[in-house]
DNA sequence: CTGAAAGCGCTAACAT
DNA sequence: ATGTTAGCGCTTTCAG
């Protein structure tokens, strides 16, 4: 149906392999002649509306440059601000002639096939993996980049600075004058080395001021039934993601209690909305298109020092992060 | 470097057909000495950590499995709901053993070298996509599927039903007295189907009831300017998405005025946030992770019903919208 | 600079 | 049931 370099050679009464070079501009256009007749195979090609099978390509060079993103399988992938780093992963896996393959882990349909079986080049993957995952990938030796994962200290990683970002979160909260601050991470939130590491960077901060810091990781109820409670509750809390600032938000309206004046409240990512929230959501931001950009290159770069039998050396990039101070966080109430 | 079936066949003392048969399961067993025979084979396979190739795979089957999403590369794609329809989308592919390539046009990166150079088999597009990118699909004949669009009647489409959907807002909001009531399309919106159709359930209800419709498209700071002058403003404002109604609430609560009490306001999509919004978001929604199951189960139908050369009717598919009131809509304030 | 030919690994039609 | 063989369309030596 669609037309081969072998029909172009045909017309053209020349070989596939001078077919295949002229397209592929790897010809001189030293001699007169050849230019000619380069010109003449360019237009036949046109005229045929040639256009060279990828299939056959990838079988003949033994690689797609297809990306898996592999993903366990849950609700979040493409919530938060993880939308901003698949775009910047998309855009720049395009800038180098790459695509991006979305492969769900456990979610029916084989990632092992898909993925060891040579559709795809390298993966990228998003959240922490099963082991079973990544010790499939190593012995495959496939071309891997892990995203706000460290757990592996074998493979490259692009994190977020969450040391910091907490770090500076607890001290904007402390410099307010607030004593008890809690971090809070949702339940459905499976233990990985974000949430130890933003617990690091409060409680640093926290132990730095001779506080005790608190700590969360439950459904939102309990979380809201501490923060409700007479007594010494919290009177700032750090929370893991905008998930948890929106929720405990929330119930502290329904509560009738109000945000700042009743309850600090600080979110992590900087999602869109966390601008538009009444109030305005104080929250630690920082580049998210860059940690798909980032990602991007380090795959594209591994997969073309592959070719260079020169193995890439593990890589560790950890991207900024930045305190928005907006409308959530304020003084303690008085009687704290 | 992988193993592969002539690996076994030589190790097995069979032929590359045979192992290809046997590991396929395209075989009957009858006799014993070929059970035998099968079992070990299979053995082999195993021991020679054999794993089809699916780029060869591809190249002799002449198809990937692939499906590629067609995207305009605007901010939005990953963005509302589109979240829900992306994992419904990827879910029902591997479910058929199908994948999703991730394809936007327009952002550097050669679409039709992609999706029409074969690396995959079918597509599904989001948005109404500029007019080459369609012909150049209906050109190559290849199946598509187009998600929320339906600009063009001779491809399938799966969309929403706006219509209903806007009109149950209106109707919710003239039961509750109110008078003057617009619909907001933000001007990063751009013009399609969606747009009109919401527009006319919008004035179908205002119609019936002898009021006029007001239209909007255009920036926020317009529409927030017409919202906060005096006089005859708007007392119910039906948003085009989510989006929409958290940027004109916030700057309400900005101008110190009150949702319901002084504006009632209508989102449409009822993606997760807003249930936590201040107050919660009365909103228009739908079963968006269905629309991508749908229109995956709609690409892999075609695509099969390609091998067996029956051209797919065009086929079009509504999914239901349903009101979900919640608290950001009241009767109109007393003076209206 | 060009042509001939091998090879990539699998599927499928055909013959046995 | 099994083996033989011919593709699938491109890249890449290797001669000329």
């Amino acid at each position: 149906m669609a037309a081969t370099i072998y029909d172009i050679a045909r017309e053209a009464g020349v070989s596939s392999s001078t077919v295949a070079r002229v397209l592929r501009g790897d010809t001189k256009g030293d001699r007169k002649d050849s230019a000619e007749r380069a010109a003449r195979i360019r237009q036949i090609a046109d005229n045929l509306g040639y256009r060279p099978n990828l299939r056959a390509r990838a079988f003949s060079e033994q690689r797609t440059k297809g990306v898996g993103l592999l993903y366990t399988d849950d609700a979040w992938v493409f919530e938060g601000v993880n939308d901003k780093v698949l775009q910047g992963l998309v855009r720049e896996l395009r800038k180098h002639d790459h695509h991006l393959l979305l492969v769900p882990v456990g979610a029916g349909g084989d990632w092992e096939e898909l993925v060891l079986g040579g559709h795809v080049d390298g993966c990228v993957t998003f959240q922490p993996l099963p082991e079973a995952v990544r010790s499939g990938i190593r012995d495959a030796a496939l071309p891997c980049v892990m995203l706000g994962d460290n757990s592996d200290p074998e493979m490259p990683h692009i994190v977020v600075d969450d040391v910091t970002g907490s770090y500076s979160a607890a001290r904007h909260l402390i410099a307010l004058g607030h004593r008890r601050i809690g971090l809070y991470v949702h339940s459905t939130v499976k233990p990985h080395c974000s949430i130890q590491e933003r617990f690091q960077g409060f409680e640093l901060a926290m132990t730095e001021e001779g506080l005790v810091p608190d700590f969360w990781h439950c459904p939102e109820d309990e979380m809201i039934a501490v923060l409700t409670r007479g007594g010494a509750r919290p009177t700032g809390l750090i929370c893991y993601s905008d998930l948890e600032s929106t929720l405990i938000g929330h119930a502290m309206w329904q509560f009738g209690l109000k945000i700042p004046n009743d309850l600090s409240l600080i979110g992590f990512n900087d999602k869109f909305a966390t601008k538009y929230m009444t109030p305005p959501l104080t929250t630690v931001g920082f580049d998210a298109n860059r940690i798909g950009t980032l990602g991007a290159e380090m795959i594209i770069r591994s997969l073309t020092a592959e070719n260079a039998k020169e193995p890439p050396a593990p890589t560790s990039v950890q991207v900024k992060t930045q305190l928005i101070v907006r409308g959530s966080t304020a003084a303690p109430p008085r009687e704290a």
